[in-house]
DNA sequence: CTGCGGCAAACTGTTGACAGCCTGCACTTG
DNA sequence: CAAGTGCAGGCTGTCAACAGTTTGCCGCAG
């Protein structure tokens, strides 16, 4: 045997990765990743073969990603013309915090009846951190945790529910890089969180639903007076996937 | 030239098809027919070289197409061993249920303020084809109907939220291969309908929302008390991808 | 100077082929 | 007779190559 079965190993950094996930699952984790992260802007043109040379394997494996994204929304694809990140427009991204705020609502109503100690106690850290964060302005770490706040949210509203309101997440994330969190952002967002996690510890699950469709609704009102009415940000992230541009190598 | 440009063919029946649509789409499309329809049932191993050659086209269109369909939620895959129709448990068709009825209420509240005269006299015509169709207990013509009516809701609701709902509808396809709709449940369906339909007529928001979860939870509860609590239909659908089965050729 | 037509490069779509892995059967051995 | 082992077959994962299309550029005519 060239590995033991006996001992589990913890950490899976070896190279069974490469035995468990194909290159194609790999590559599209790289691509999302890239496109999240704004590597790969909205708009962007994906050139099968120069992303196969960064990533250092064939066209077919980037090609089969490619087809997953599309499918997971992420990029739109023009036979004969090429594949671009999507643009999501200002509509777009509206009707995506309402289906959210309905997602998120679900899951904490939900939540209302089945939360474990272990899940409020969760929650309730959960919150702290993000009044901690807010205190000392650390933006980034209030992202985080507030990031691991709605996941754990979702996490107790369903398998299903939860990778939908990731996806719609990641779209959004196309829309605009990171919402903006202002200080005052903050401060009014964990307050909103305070009030969905009173609720569910109170086994309420109408005012925990309703709290929670409020909070979505709260950041889409505040995503709205900072960004998207304003006409710029509008017209620049409603770009259909424009003509080919030749590369200068 | 072979083909006009001039006079615009309505029927995009042609070969021209060819021109805009990629193979793999093509393929995907089939696919997705194949799964949905039945000739494809849940747990089966999706063999590429044998659906290459069955649709007449290489394995490459192949690959890419059942990528999207493992992304879109319909296969599951596992390296080196193969690709599987989907197997979707009791719970999760339960919680599909849960989502598409949030889902559908937001697309009728959002209607209910929103609905021109057209589309409430569509919804009007739809509701009456189905009160037709009881009478004349022709499920099929009921059954279509059905989602037309429903397609028409979420439309107004919102490409994104409608997308969502069709590729749920899908899911919940895996499980059962049609809802049983009998005489009883279309009377008790209709009349669900007409309510939301009224709620949207009168601009209540509010009451539209609440008739469109009421009437996804009763489809729930209608499928919960003919089928799915069933113990035979749940070990039978919860089946994960089994081994391999040597097929006969 | 402007509009048009042809040409070449690049990229996508598709195919066929090769290597590695898993599976199942048959044989051997205790 | 049961359990383990070697072997052959099939299938997936990946790659390289070919054909078709689109695109951008250059030259030419008006």
């Amino acid at each position: 045997m060239e590995e033991d079965p006996i001992q589990p190993e913890s950490p899976p950094t070896a190279l069974d990765i490469v035995r468990t996930r194909s290159l194609a699952s790999l590559v599209s984790q790289e691509l999302e990743a890239m496109i999240l992260s704004g590597a790969l802007p909205a708009g962007e043109r994906l050139n099968e073969q120069q992303l196969a040379l960064r990533l250092g394997v064939s066209r077919g494996p980037v090609r089969e990603a490619v087809r997953g994204l599309e499918r997971s929304g992420l990029v739109v694809s023009v036979r004969n013309q090429g594949s671009y990140v999507r643009s999501v427009s200002a509509t777009e991204a509206l009707e995506i915090y309402d289906l959210r705020a309905a997602l998120t609502g679900l899951a904490c109503a939900r939540l209302a009846g089945t939360a474990t100690p272990a899940q409020l106690a969760e929650l309730g850290a959960l919150v702290q951190r993000m009044e901690a964060a807010w205190a000392a302005d650390a933006a980034t770490e209030y992202y985080a945790a507030n990031l691991d706040f709605h996941a754990a949210l979702l996490q107790g509203g369903g398998p299903r529910g939860q990778r939908l309101y990731e996806d719609l997440g990641n779209e959004l994330h196309l829309f605009r890089r990171r919402a903006l969190v202002e200080p005052q952002n903050m401060r009014e967002s964990n307050a909103e969180h305070a009030a969905i996690l009173a609720a569910i510890a109170a086994g309420d699950a109408l005012a925990a639903r309703a709290a929670g469709e409020a909070h979505i609704a709260g950041g889409k009102r505040r995503f709205q007076s900072t960004d998207a009415s304003r006409p710029a940000a509008l017209a620049q992230n409603a770009a259909s996937p424009r003509r080919r541009t030749r590369r200068s190598a």
